[in-house]
DNA sequence: CTGAAAGCGCTTACAG
DNA sequence: CTGAAAGCGCTTACAG
C-alpha cells in the first residue's frame, strides 16, 4: 500500500541507511548515488511516515496549543499567526481547548504525556497552570500568551497594557476631556489593573465601574452613571466589547458621541470598525503575538534559550470617530 | 527517561503482550493479574507513546482540517465545533491554512501523505480540490464544509442556502416590502446563487447588484442606487459585513432604518448584534456544521458508510431592529 | 489465560 | 562513501 523507505532502497539499490542519508542531509553520499536515490524517490512519490520518524527521532515535529475558547473574537488573529509561523517552519500544530472543564484538561495533558508534541502554546491558563507547571518542570517547553495574570515561572508573550491605558488618557486628554468614566474588567486580571494604572497615571479618576468584557456591563454603567445625573465626558471601556455597550447606552440616551461624550475601547477586534460611530481603540497587536509566542517556541526547541522575562509588544491607538 | 510498556511489565511481571491487552481490553486477561497491571500503570504514571501505537497500528488517531483563514468572523464558531467532537472522540486536530497559497497546499499534502492524520476536514477548498481530490481516490476520508460548490464527489456538510433566501424574502413581504434590492456575494458561489434565487422566489426582483462580500461592496451599493433616485424600500445582502456597509451608506444619507428602508444579511456574525440598528439576518448554523462534520467524518473513521448526498442543516431568520 | 517473536517504518551508532 | 543491525515503543498473529 504505502511506499516505504525498504521499496525507495530496493529499487535504487541501496540500502535504507542510504536512502536515510540523502533524506536528512547527513553524512557523505555519493553524487551519482544521490542522484539516483532522489529520482527513484520523486517517481515512486515517497514521503517519510511521520510516526515513524517520530518513533525513531524521538520528536513529532508537532506544536500544541491551548485555548479557552475558540470562539472570542481576537482568537483568529492569535491562531492564525501562530499557524503561520509553526507552518513555515514545517512543524505541525495539534489545537486543544479546554472548554469542556476538567474533562478537557485531563484528555489535553494525556496527549502531551504520550509524546504527541515537542512544546506547547498555552493562551490564558485558567485552571490548568498547576498542571502546566508540572509539565513545564518535566522539561517539555512551553511559551504563554497571556496578560491576565504574571507567571514569572514561564516564557510568555504579553502587551503593553499600561501603557496602551496611558494612551488612551493621552489621547482624551489632548481633546479636552478631564472627566472620565472607566468601565475595567475583572479586577482579578492583570491586564485590567495595568489599563487602569496607564490611564490613571495621565488623567486621574475616581469615576471607575468595575465590569466583566460583556456588553451588558458597558450598557449598564453607563445607563446608571446617567440616571444618576453625574457628570462625564468620556468613557474608557477595557475592551471593545463594552465600549460598545456604553455606545449603545448614550445612543438611547440621545447623548451625541462625540460630541458630548466620547468613547475608547480596547483590543481593535472586526466589530469595532462598525459600530455607531466607528469605535477609537487600543489596537493590541493578536496576531504578532501569535506569531512571537510561536517563534519562541521553535527557537527553544531548536535548542536556543529563551528570554525568562516576558516579551513585550506594544499596542497602538487607532483613531476613530467615537474619540477623534 | 519516559516510562515505557517495557518497564510496566517487569514491574508488574507480566509480558508487554499482557500490558498491552490490559491497555485495549483486548483478548482475556486473568482479573488479579490485570488488576496488578492497572495498579502499577498508575503508579508509574504510564501513557502509551502516542508515535508508537500510531506506527504499530496503522493509524494517528488524528484528524486534520484545512481552512482557508483563521481570520474570518465565522471560523471561530466551526472551529470550536470540530475541536470538542473531535476531543471527546479522543482524537486529535491537526489544523493547516492555505493562505500562503501554493506552499501551504504542497506542505499540507506531505504531512497528509506522511500518514499524520487518518482522515480530513475541509472548509471551502478553493485551489486544493485536484489535490483533494487524488487524496480521497487513493482512500483518505474527507468531509467538506463548503457552501461555495458543489462537490458531489465528496461527503459535505452544507446549509440551506435557498430557503434562507426565501426566508429573508418573506420576512420582508410580512413586513410590506415590496421594492428590494439584493447586494450578492461573488456570483461565482453556489451559495450564492442559492441565496439569490430563494429570495426571488418569495419576492421577484431585478435590482440586484453583484458584490464581493466586502464592506466597501455594500455601502457603494447604495450609495450608487441613491444617488440614482432609485426607488427601494429593502436591502437584502448576502453577508453580514456588506450589510454593515448598507447601514453606514443609508445613515449616511439620512435614510432612516428600518423605518425608511429595512435591512437583512445573512451570517450572523458576533458584529450583527452590535451595528447600528441591530441587524436582522439569516444564522448559518456553524457551530452545528463544524460537529456535524466532524461526526461524520469520525463515523467514517469508525467502518460506518457516510451519506453521498451533502447533509444540509437549517438556516434560522434572526430578527433585530434593522427589519422588525 | 499468557508469552516469545515478528513487524510497523524509520534513524543511528558501528564497522568497513 | 556505504551497509548490516539494533533500536524507538508499541500491537498482533501464533503457539501453548
Amino acid at each position: 500500500m504505502r511506499v516505504t523507505i525498504a521499496d525507495v532502497a530496493r529499487v535504487a539499490d541501496v540500502s535504507k541507511t542510504t536512502v536515510s542519508r540523502v533524506l536528512n542531509g547527513k553524512g557523505e553520499v555519493g553524487g551519482v548515488t544521490a542522484a539516483r536515490v532522489r529520482e527513484v524517490i520523486a517517481r515512486l512519490g515517497y514521503v517519510p511516515s511521520s510516526g515513524a520518524v517520530g518513533l525513531a527521532r524521538g520528536s513529532s515535529r508537532t506544536v500544541g496549543m491551548l485555548v479557552p475558547s475558540l470562539a472570542w473574537p481576537w482568537m483568529g488573529e492569535v491562531l492564525q499567526g501562530v499557524v503561520d509561523t509553526v507552518e513555515a517552519a514545517d512543524y505541525g500544530l495539534l489545537l486543544f481547548t479546554c472548554n469542556r472543564g476538567a474533562e478537557s484538561v485531563e484528555r489535553f495533558t494525556g496527549q502531551v504525556s504520550a509524546g504527541a508534541v515537542d512544546g506547547l502554546l498555552v493562551v490564558e491558563p485558567e485552571n490548568t497552570l498547576d498542571r502546566l507547571t508540572a509539565l513545564y518542570r518535566g522539561g517539555l517547553p512551553i511559551v504563554l500568551i497571556d496578560d491576565r495574570g504574571q507567571h514569572p515561572a514561564f516564557p510568555s508573550v504579553v502587551t503593553t497594557n499600561r501603557e496602551g491605558g496611558a494612551s488612551a488618557a493621552r489621547h482624551l486628554l489632548a481633546a479636552g476631556r478631564t472627566r472620565p468614566l472607566v468601565v475595567t474588567g475583572p479586577p482579578a486580571f492583570g491586564c485590567v489593573r495595568d489599563r487602569l494604572d496607564g490611564f490613571r497615571s495621565v488623567l486621574p479618576t475616581d469615576l471607575v465601574v468595575h465590569g466583566d468584557f460583556t456588553e451588558g456591563c458597558g450598557r449598564l454603567a453607563v445607563e446608571r452613571l446617567l440616571a444618576a445625573g453625574t457628570e462625564f465626558d468620556a468613557v474608557f471601556a477595557h475592551n471593545d466589547i463594552s465600549a460598545a455597550g456604553a455606545l449603545r447606552a448614550l445612543r438611547a440616551a440621545g447623548r451625541p458621541v462625540p460630541d458630548d461624550i466620547a468613547v475608547v475601547g480596547f483590543d481593535d477586534i472586526p466589530m469595532a470598525e462598525h459600530t455607531e460611530p466607528p469605535l477609537t481603540t487600543v489596537r493590541q497587536p493578536t496576531r504578532r503575538m501569535g506569531e512571537t509566542a510561536a517563534r519562541m517556541l521553535l527557537d527553544r526547541l531548536g535548542g536556543a534559550t529563551v528570554p525568562d522575562a516576558p516579551v513585550v509588544l506594544p499596542t497602538e491607538l487607532v483613531v476613530r470617530h467615537s474619540a477623534p
